[in-house]
DNA sequence: ACTATAAGAGACTGAAAGGTCGCTTTTATT
DNA sequence: AATAAAAGCGACCTTTCAGTCTCTTATAGT
């Protein structure tokens, strides 16, 4: 009873795996290497790859999450604290090897594999509901200017660190975070 | 002498299946189908599955870049030169199946695959340089204020552009990356 | 029209994929 | 300590993978 659900935690917990190398990149095999068990240890608690997947996926956000807005409760201004999760999110990088979750998965996973899909949609929604709710607040408090869209905003900052993280990864450096971050 | 040529082209031609599922996510048996080719006849024109890759990647990206710069010789202000280009991004999307070959070859190569990796990262150089060519122009000739960075910029405006897809992606929409252009 | 060569077919290979299942070993309960 | 249930092992299955090779067919130069 308690066993097994460790063993399970462990197994979700060779996510990077899958972040690093993709659905289809990722096998069995190797999930078996990382975790030292046999095929029937794992299926024992995964139904299908599939499942796995998606469980890791989630393991693999709510850790990127986590990092992300580490310590923005602390900061008061709302303008601030999107500067706090900007800055969180280049330099604290790294936390969830293989990059974020949400842009290997989102584009893992556009066609076929619908399962992993939603599970990116929904991480992308609480996303842009996070930061549109900070820009809410600070309209709200005055310290955001009131013709700034919400949606818009969110929208456009995780486009752009996004595709950041795209640019770095080729390049091997961080100069494109880095830039976004000032912008 | 001539036939084979054109056959290698329309192997080639089936690129959208490497866009569209990836490297991975690609069997010969796929493009067997796509091209109504026996694998004798496939396997005469290219050494392996990854040549054959790295050709389709070239061919795809060529054909994103020509509809993205479709008449921009005809503006001649450079900012009007950048958004034009930006609605060419947006606008004339589906000329390439499967989205932008950058973005899907980039996420998909980032871990082994160095031809693919070396491919896209050449292409991202051109497009790199491409953009921050006009908004030197533009310095020059006036139209963008001088202390603009133009390799920032250029950067800036693809980490958008390319995050917005993403996003869109996942959203089935067109909002993000409309939310971009008019940014 | 003839023939040398290029192009293509398709059976075949070995490896690796995801998944199953009966059996053994560990664990937890009494 | 005994035992029932949970956990894990690992051989096995089918399918699919990338890639090879021989043989046939189509093409092109003369």
């Amino acid at each position: 009873m308690k066993k097994g659900e460790r063993t399970r935690e462990r197994i979700i917990q060779a996510a990077p795996l899958f972040n690093q190398r993709g659905y289809e990149g990722s096998s069995i095999n190797e999930i078996m290497a990382a975790t030292a068990l046999e095929k029937g240890g794992i299926y024992r608690h995964f139904r299908s790859k599939q499942e796995l997947a998606a469980e890791a996926f989630d393991y693999a956000w709510a850790e990127a999450v986590k990092t992300r807005r580490h310590d923005i409760d602390t900061v008061a201004n709302s303008v601030d604290k999107l500067k706090r999760y900007v800055a969180n999110f280049v330099e604290r990088r790294g936390s969830v090897p293989g990059g974020c979750p949400l842009l290997n998965t989102a584009m893992d996973s556009d066609d076929g594999n619908a399962v992993l899909r939603t599970r990116a949609r929904r991480a992308l929604e609480n996303w842009q509901n996070f930061l549109s709710s900070i820009v809410a607040r600070g309209i709200k408090k005055g310290e955001i200017r009131r013709q700034v869209s919400k949606t818009k905003l969110a929208n456009l900052m995780i486009a752009t660190l996004e595709g950041a993280v795209m640019i770095g990864r080729l390049e091997q450096s961080l100069d494109a975070l880095r830039d976004a971050q000032t912008h």
